[in-house]
DNA sequence: CGATGACTTGACTGCTGTCAACGTGCGTGG
DNA sequence: CCACGCACGTTGACAGCAGTCAAGTCATCG
């Protein structure tokens, strides 16, 4: 099982363990990691930066710059968003633990948007050039890496299907129908969770203004669908979501 | 530089060459070829299938079907769609020359979508299997397929961004300008070109009624911006088309 | 030349954006 | 501990853009 000596945990300031190895951590199964051999394990493991955990508002990387590094989030969560000529702010993702940002960054050389921590969050640093390296004696890295990114833009295409074409009340749906299966593939609860983005970064993303957003939560509640208290959002009938959702329900879908 | 010898070439049916080699082909400084040694180029070429022309409204692949194989359209183009629960069709994506079809099925093992020709199309098969064994011979080869998907998924965020939050003109122009890029990218006219895909394809992709579309061509025509007749589009003001798209234009921005 | 499908144009309705005011919770500081 | 302020979220009124329905025009092909 390749764990490593605890003498090698280096606790930060604030008490979490930066060095958590990859095949200790809990989000090895949906991460990089993913069909890798253990012994390769330990390489990935070198190369990758365990950072000290990023506050709420900071960003992990702006638009313009330079690409060198990859990220997977271990804890929290990021949105991305690029800012539009005339100074609009258009969300682009949101990014749970397990998840890797700045792929599409990989094409430019750049970061073409930004990531912000919505809540305190972890990330592993990968660096890029040196993950390309490994991946030159390890073959199933940059396999994985094609099955991530694969993931990633069908992912997107799904999104992409949501925003071309349906209502507000099915955009919203799919939102949160496939924030619930994420949750539930991180071992978290499916039907419970909290919304670590604010209701303008929902409507944002989603093409939709927040007082609609707003409405929309609450005809949900009156429909008794769900309960919404807050950020804190409990799904009481999942069956009735996915089928305002329609097919689109999201991620590995 | 590699040419094939003559007799090598086995024309088909309908008089086109099946066996043009990459090295050969007008489009391998946009395809997957970018970056790899020609002595490399020839074991590429050797797992490449190149099938018969695909007639329009043919399938290149449906959805469920196992994934097998990546396409490089070599000429015309295709479109990819998936169908909705109650049996609406939602189209995901429009395919030039150059561009590579079905990354989106390696995560899955199967095509979540299907592809089908908007015209008569000639298409490289690439056997996927294969691709990734050669792949781990020529490392320039994974690299440049991340590379390829990531573009890929960077013109999706744009398009997110396009459906996310913009009206119908911004969305039309934005489309007309990602297509004038993609058409100057490969050597025809960025501001004179035939819309291979119908005003219903267009509508659905930009998720806008047909009459919508119409009714913006008809606008954009009247401003002087563009000109319409049927199928071929003259962009007459790029620069306003572009500032009506905002920032969103399109692929490789 | 007629049939068919693609596209256009018009009238009307309704969803959703905008503007505005108000409520709520949380953190700060007294 | 309480009061205040601020950010976030909710609710209401209204208007406009775009969807829907319907009819008509145009091009292509047999």
């Amino acid at each position: 099982m390749n764990r490593p000596h605890p003498s090698r945990a280096e606790p930060s300031a604030d008490g979490a363990d930066l060095r958590v190895a990859c095949g200790d951590c809990s989000l090895n199964a949906l991460c990089l990691p993913v069909g890798i051999a253990s012994e390769d394990l330990a390489e990935l493991d070198q190369i990758i930066r365990r950072r000290r955990p990023i506050a709420r508002g900071d960003h992990l990387f702006v638009c313009g710059d330079r690409f060198r590094s990859i990220y997977a989030v271990r804890s929290g969560s990021l949105k991305t968003y690029r800012m539009t000529e005339d100074g609009r702010e258009q969300v682009t993702g949101f990014f749970l633990p397990g998840e890797i940002v700045g792929f599409d960054a990989i094409g430019h050389g750049e970061h073409r948007c930004a990531a912000r921590a919505l809540e305190t969050a972890g990330v592993c640093e990968i660096p890029f050039e040196e993950l390309e390296m490994l991946g030159e004696r390890i073959p199933s890295l940059p396999k994985q890496m094609l099955r991530i990114m694969s993931r990633e833009m069908h992912d997107d295409h799904l999104l992409l299907m949501l925003l071309g074409k349906r209502t507000a009340d099915e955009r919203l749906a799919a939102f949160l129908v496939s924030l619930s299966q994420r949750f539930g593939a991180r071992g978290y609860s499916a039907s419970e969770f909290n919304l670590s983005m604010s209701r303008v970064d929902i409507g944002n993303y989603l093409g939709l203004a927040v007082e609609t957003v707003s409405r929309l939560f609450g005809r949900l509640q009156e429909q008794g669908i769900l309960e919404v208290r807050h950020r804190l959002v409990r799904l009481l009938s999942p069956a009735h979501l996915r089928a305002l959702a329609g097919v689109a329900t999201g991620p590995y879908n």
